[in-house]
DNA sequence: TTTTTTAAGTGTTTTTATAACAATTAAATT
DNA sequence: AATTTAATTGTTATAAAAACACTTAAAAAA
């Protein structure tokens, strides 16, 4: 037996939802789709799975060709097989979600795709079935940060406690006390305070601190719980 | 434009876990695998997507041709894709995992597939790559089961307050309080206490309850901790 | 140089949730 | 009538979370 033969083959995709912050909000990133149909308008990053690459594989590929990032944050959210999704012929997406450092994000090579930034509270219409994969990445990205330090992930290597919460307070969009919150989130070992400020948003100014990437490794898997009222985080 | 030429095309198919309890312990259901290769091996239900069928479709619809049932919870866990794991053909596998009512689980029909249960300790050897979906399955079930009701859906619609304590006890494999346990359970308003006894497990018998549908829907997405040490349950 | 302004940084108290703990009761069996 | 078995129930202690306000560093303005 060398095929299961009778049986249908069916196009196979992967579709990424990008997230990055920028100090002010949570945004994502889209291009401008380069083929039919729906050629122009705005899309996730996404493309086909190859014959000899694994699902992983292809989303890494197709990250690293829309934004030059290696070695990022990357998880299978959902696989999407409505066979309506694509109207030119049944494709079933493998979306997946990345987690970057917006200022890592390599402008140029975007430029040839005319990826954009675009605040969640903003995206322009997506083709086919894309809103609900990034409603299901938005719900996902909250669901698993109310437990694990993934936030992380979306500041630059050096950053402060006010950046910090802030990103907490926009991802779950809620009002922190800054007294607990620092307790809590210096109580999990999971930062080094530097010996260095970051001037740019205050007077004083504000230390800088950086991931103590064995404790983040070591307890990325264990709960944690920096967010008041989590009742109102819905399941993925 | 009719069709995305040059892009190759690929096997897709389905694989369910599917979960039951039956007072002692969590089992999961396996059968022989009526095909080439691996025929005769214990195997997770699966089956080829059909083309006009959604992925959610599929995995009902092979749920119902193995176990009779309809209905019942079933969730997308994760697909998986490795170029290699099926050696006769490249098949990237969309896995399902269900809970059901073990004893609304129809014997004779799965009679004709051979399929059996088997303890979660106890497994046999299953073929290709499908010992990780289990194991991921597992992960998955305790994960989401630490905060979402979803172990009801193991239980008969009406069961007693020492048996939902013992699959709370096996699924997470530790002893709990049973007063701090009753306790939970009550404060969260899920359960309608029957003015009837289950006298099977003891002399003194206890009083069934049922799950409160509407608090059941209501509240499902909503956070909830039975569990006292969920430090070592890990993430999906 | 003094004062003002702005955001950073820090401690204590109150409240709530969790964990630890044992005696009583219903009902069958001896 | 006594015994056995598991179900049922309440209180106390401990830990975690939430609420709350003042001090400090440093630049900018007076």
């Amino acid at each position: 037996m060398q095929k299961y033969s009778k049986q249908t083959r069916i196009l196979l995709a992967v579709d990424c939802i990008v997230f990055g912050f920028d100090g002010e909000a949570l945004k994502i990133l889209l291009i401008k789709r380069g083929f039919q149909p729906e050629k122009g308008n705005w899309s996730l990053m996404g493309g086909f799975v190859q014959p000899e690459e694994s699902l992983d594989q292809a989303s890494n590929r197709i990250l690293k060709e829309l934004t030059g990032l290696e070695g990022v944050y990357l998880e299978q959210l959902h696989t999407f097989g409505d066979p309506q999704r694509d109207p030119i012929e049944r494709t079933v997406s493998v979306a997946y979600f990345a987690l970057i450092d917006i200022n890592k994000y390599e402008k140029q090579i975007s430029d040839d795709y005319h990826a954009e930034w675009f605040t969640l509270k903003r995206t322009p219409k997506v083709i086919f079935d894309q809103q609900e994969m990034v409603e299901q990445a938005k719900k996902r990205i909250r669901y698993k940060a109310a437990m694990h330090p993934i936030l992380f992930e979306l500041l630059p290597s050096k950053f402060t406690i006010p950046q910090l919460q802030n990103l907490y307070e926009n991802v779950f969009n809620t009002a922190i006390d800054k007294r607990n919150f620092s307790k809590r989130v210096l109580a999990t070992g999971l930062l080094i305070k530097l010996n260095e400020k970051d001037k740019a948003g205050s007077k004083r100014g504000a230390y800088y601190y950086q991931l103590n990437m064995h404790n983040y490794y070591s307890k990325f898997q264990a709960f944690m719980n920096f967010i008041p009222n989590p009742d109102s985080i819905s399941a993925s």
